[in-house]
DNA sequence: TATTGTTATACTCTATAACTATA
DNA sequence: TATAGTTATAGAGTATAACAATA
């Protein structure tokens, strides 16, 4: 150690700042920032509109893919039939989604958007690729793509280990 | 539409398959989608060590960081004063960190490794790097430093548009 | 027996606010 | 006045288990 200054008689909280971390050079920690982030500013964004990430994702499906039964929902949102009962009555009541009987199988609820859910979707879907577009302005279109591509090649990985 | 096939009298819930959505086009949800599966395996991974990632974390920073004060350890993590006490209070009972006065101020818990803690961390830093190798296999090297570099620039972005 | 939707329940994680002791 | 640590509390989100209706 080349230190020669003189031992200070007390450390002061100034001083105190921390080394960088190992956690910044994991994938997985940076991984969670990220996503935090993201949320955080999704949120925010549309907290005027009720309007929570999980919510958007499930008016989404419905919308795309009307008619669809909840198990099929909770599947591809990777939750449980259960937690969705919650988001699709909250849909329902604010008459953005209806429960239809399934044709065939009386056990199932078909999930169909209304009009005015169709609307809301078709405003989020811009909405939210404004907000995308903004909270990710550091990055090129490149960057983006790259990215992107390169979640969906970890989602892909997991789902054929899972196999 | 060139669906000739006669109208089915019902449909199956088989054949209800949905339609793949917009939402995989959104780097926020598949951010989220990744981070859940990243986060639940190595939950998965270290639960027999009782170790949840912002416990890791936590040690991390203060075998890293020796003397450093609770405060600055959440201004790290990026969360609230009060949410690190209880991890403050799990590590000191397994003896793996102590708080200790600080010279200088005496509001400050300085917190410190004990052996044990440095030897826990060092072997979990190995095993949560094992960890990654294992959940990324998919990755090439070089497209695991590109995710890296990618999420740091936008954690960077977003700590630049805070100012 | 298995599956769909539902309810009840509990647990994790986190944020907020208020308190104390110190500065 | 402001800050470090603490406690109490509440909320969001989610998972588990059990149930009725139906297959």
């Amino acid at each position: 150690m080349a230190n020669n200054a003189p031992k200070a008689a007390a450390a002061r909280v100034e001083d105190m700042a921390a080394q960088p971390s190992v956690l910044e050079s994991l994938v997985g920690y940076n991984l969670k920032r990220v996503y935090i982030l993201m949320d955080s500013d999704f949120r925010r964004t549309f907290e005027g509109d009720d309007m929570p990430p999980r919510v958007f994702s499930t008016l989404a499906i419905i919308s795309e893919s009307p008619g669809v039964m909840q198990s099929e929902v909770a599947r591809m949102l990777g939750i449980e039939r259960s937690g969705l009962v919650a988001i699709v009555d909250g849909l329902e009541k604010r008459g953005l989604v209806e429960r239809k009987p399934f044709p065939g199988d009386r056990r199932v609820h078909a999930l169909h958007p209304t009009k005015a859910g169709r609307e809301t979707f078709n405003r989020g879907i811009n909405a939210v690729t404004a907000h995308e577009d903004s909270a990710l302005s550091m990055l090129s279109s490149g960057e983006r793509k790259k990215l992107l591509t390169l979640l969906q090649k970890i989602r892909a990985g997991f789902l054929e280990s899972e196999k």
